[in-house]
DNA sequence: AAACAATATTTGCATTTGCAAATTAATGTC
DNA sequence: GACATTAATTTGCAAATGCAAATATTGTTT
């Protein structure tokens, strides 16, 4: 018999939403939400992005990023400029002022997955790491099948 | 080096994201967003819940949740009453309507839980469901230390 | 029993999100 | 080299979200 709270879905959200919680709650006074942290981060690990792909790297909608990297820029934590040699995308970088913050929050947030996985076995970690990338690579493979279901009814009906 | 790409969080959001991104567009056709779909769960396997034990279950915010319930009675899927014996709590079930559409979703959110896991090895959900539910308590922990960083600047400076 | 505190839910309002359309720029084609 | 096509980003608008305040009910105190 079937228990949403036993299933991988309902585990999964349900840690990454205490998860992220507690994070947004915890950098709240540095008046920075937990999707600027992420799109930070991800320039401060690789920077010279394009829009595209800071969101696919943040898993953020594209909309979405693109007036976060607004917020981010009149805050003056990140840049945006048009390319000379393909001036329909842009770079984005972290701006000195926004490099300094993050590098004050990344203590932060490695502090929270050693919290996490306190009571995690030796290599517990590395082990759940490797099956989170493999389950999102499977993933993948369902979604010829999700797009077909939608074109034989879902998108005719409209 | 830190790099985020290889955090906890962001493996964790990055397959949540993903995870429902593709429900949400399997289930489309049948009206129902993904939060929608765990409230109805969650009244299957536990019914004549009240509205707070609901958003608790489901890691919905309450207002949310308050509003979901109200958009699901509008759809004939859900009855919320208030009780006789304690009138401000509210007593919320599927309707007849509402189990028969959430007993045809859950064989589709078990066949997403089977393709996710296609790879991995015998016992391997099994442990990471467990591990899953191990963060989330540890996860509690650090909730102590972070009301204290608010109340030591954050709060103060409002 | 009136006043007050506590509990459960709902609602107002501002912010965030997501889709689709619009914009801007670059590239391919004839 | 003008003209449609493709690519990258931004914006308009409606819906969803989250916090705080409002509401409704029960429990407690004196």
């Amino acid at each position: 018999m079937y228990r949403l709270t036993n299933s991988l879905p309902y585990l999964l959200n349900r840690v990454g939403v205490r998860m992220g919680e507690l994070f947004s709650r915890r950098i709240a006074r540095y008046e920075i939400t937990l999707p600027m942290y992420r799109v930070m981060a991800a320039l401060w690990q690789q920077g010279d992005q394009r829009l595209g792909d800071l969101a696919a790297m943040t898993s953020l909608e594209l909309s979405t990023a693109s007036r976060l990297i607004g917020a981010l820029k009149r805050k003056g934590l990140v840049s945006r400029k048009r390319l000379e040699d393909n001036a329909r995308t842009v770079a984005i970088n972290l701006t000195t002022k926004g490099k300094l913050l993050v590098e004050e929050l990344i203590p932060i947030a490695i502090h929270f997955e050693e919290v996490a996985i306190r009571s995690l076995p030796k290599d517990g970690l590395a082990n759940l790491k490797s099956v989170l990338a493999q389950i999102y690579t499977d993933l993948g493979t369902i979604e010829p099948e999700i797009a077909e279901a939608e074109t034989r009814q879902g998108k005719a009906r409209r």
